[in-house]
DNA sequence: TGACTTTTGTTCTAACACGAACTAAATTGG
DNA sequence: CCAATTTAGTTCGTGTTAGAACAAAAGTCA
């Protein structure tokens, strides 16, 4: 059935190979990175807040969750965690009764000082001998994908 | 301090740039096609394991992890909720008293021709205009910096 | 001002994720 | 042939995930 339908319809790459190779991709990157990130003591997520809300001033649960991706729902819990571990603190909003301020704390901080430079040079390490060229194409052809991804969600 | 270190140390391209890309390209597919999966009446995890039990004559558990991902503690519960709804079932191996078979049943088989079609469209859509060219240098940048993610873990 | 709407963050449910501990079945070595 | 090891799958604990329902605070507009 399949092979009599290229003179009837418009032929139509296939996009599975596509998918697959950045689904594969990224659960390649996601094991480097997250095996790293659990030698620290954190999970990935925490380690993206911590991350994200270094050498900042605190912002929103709403500001931190567009910036990790992280849905709001989600959020409560792992600032939750990171709060009792006394990394985290939450602050009222000074005009806003609705909004909390979300900031490191001391300890956080220190912490922040400690993983993140770590967790780079891990990441780092792993991309060394690779010509600012080549990252270039990669980051351009990741662009093109992505906008070609987000076009048909819209 | 990070300033004074490019004439003594190799110059370090900053990999940030490329996996945020990576990231972010990612989480672009996972969110069209997830959106789809659960319209479809499944979770990814769940669509995953039909989609790869499709046209085979059923595979050991350990075998099903390992084309779909999924860690087998997951695998036992994810398999669970799909035998429940009378899609995929277990069945004794004939060697090898350790081993399991799992299997699409009747049901499951219906879906699968449901479904994966279903999808496999949806997905396509996305990419309706893509020339073969720019598919085939996108899986070529993808396997490359895959390639890269996995030597880096070995 | 006061009803309507939007925004913010929490709570809830169902499901997934991973590693570790565990049982049972096979395999290996002596 | 039997003890030691390996392999297959389940169970368990902690944490993440998305979406939906919710309450409180702001904002809107007549």
């Amino acid at each position: 059935m399949l092979e009599q339908t290229g003179y009837l319809v418009t032929r139509q790459t296939d996009c599975l190979p596509t998918v697959q190779a950045l689904v594969q991709c990224y659960q390649a990157f996601e094991a480097y990175s997250a095996a790293h990130v659990r030698d620290l003591g954190l999970t990935p997520p925490q380690f993206d807040i911590i991350a994200t809300l270094g050498n900042t001033a605190g912002m929103t649960a709403t500001e931190l969750g567009e910036k990790t991706l992280i849905t709001k729902g989600t959020l409560t819990g792992v600032v939750d965690r990171l709060s009792a571990r006394g990394w985290v603190e939450r602050m009222a909003h000074e005009s806003d009764g609705r909004c909390q301020i979300i900031r490191l704390t001391q300890a956080g901080e220190a912490l922040f000082a400690k993983v993140f430079p770590a967790h780079l040079a891990h990441m780092n390490a792993c991309f060394a001998g690779v010509p600012a060229v080549e990252h270039a194409r990669w980051q351009a052809t990741l662009h093109t994908l992505k906008q070609v991804l987000r076009k048909g969600a819209a």
